[in-house]
DNA sequence: GTACTCTCCGTACCAAAGTACGGAGTCAAG
DNA sequence: CTTGACTCCGTACTTTGGTACGGAGAGTAC
């Protein structure tokens, strides 16, 4: 076996990230610090790239360092709904950004419209509005 | 005139903030800090209030403090073309956000659906899924 | 065996938009 | 005129996901 052959420079590059990051991530309890030999340096293996790969691929999916700590306690039994559960979670969470930022989207869309038909020397139509309220006050969410 | 009659916190009640964000507002030069008597308190009035609520509504807007900051400034002549061109460039930065986001909402579908057909006792597609790459990793954007 | 790179470690720092704190001074009501 | 609420002010802390720094020890290439 090679195994636990890499220094902590080489896993860093072999996962695609900083070194700083993978201690960071040992600090938050998201990799395991591995044994060394006393007054030597610390070795990783596969699986600590396997890990690292894993945390990446989740965070991509949108998950917090926070829930990936949660997706890589679950183990055994219910391993599955529980993980179905934050993803469904995560999935909401996600529906409601795309709504708002569709919203957003509408909004932005009829500020440039207003701005490219104004006439030279005219107010603007954008500060105006951001000044004056009308219909967007009533759209103040939590 | 009842101007500048306003103490900060019926300034900050009155603009849905609170205090703190009114004179943080105040250091990062957004609201002008109003002179007052010496050794007295600051009074506030109608223009303070409208200004602040400019500020919210831009950032209902999706723009940054920095942003707003701009916003503030663009006054005259070429007011409406500058405020224009700041809300074209979030206008991409919104929809930019939207394609990442609708990417992510299909995957978690993904993730979410593989679950519910999953055989009792069988692992978990997700975390199978997140440990062992397959089509995500080609996925991984700037 | 020495020079150069890498590792280790704690600590500090970054963005963004605030929030919290604590002591001293001020305001307003009774 | 006292009491209680409000204001002022600077500074530090929060969250999230890292990045940067600096000095001392370890590993390695020649």
């Amino acid at each position: 076996m090679t195994a636990n052959a890499m220094t902590i420079s080489r896993l860093a590059a072999a996962a695609g990230v900083h070194v700083e990051t993978v201690r960071y991530y040992q600090r938050r309890g998201l990799l395991r610090e591995p044994s060394r030999a006393p007054g030597s340096v610390r070795r990783y293996g596969i699986d600590d790239v396997s890990r690292l790969q894993f945390i990446r691929r989740a965070q991509a999916m949108g998950f917090s360092l926070d829930e990936i700590t949660g997706l890589l306690e679950v183990k055994g039994q219910h391993a599955c709904e529980q993980t179905r559960l934050l993803t469904e979670r995560k999935l909401i969470e996600v529906r409601q950004r795309l709504q708002d930022l569709r919203r957003l989207e509408v909004e932005l869309e009829k500020l440039v419209e207003q701005c490219h038909h104004v006439a030279k020397g005219a107010a603007c139509p954008t500060l105006d509005l951001l000044a004056h309220a009308s219909d967007l006050s009533s759209e103040s969410r939590a």
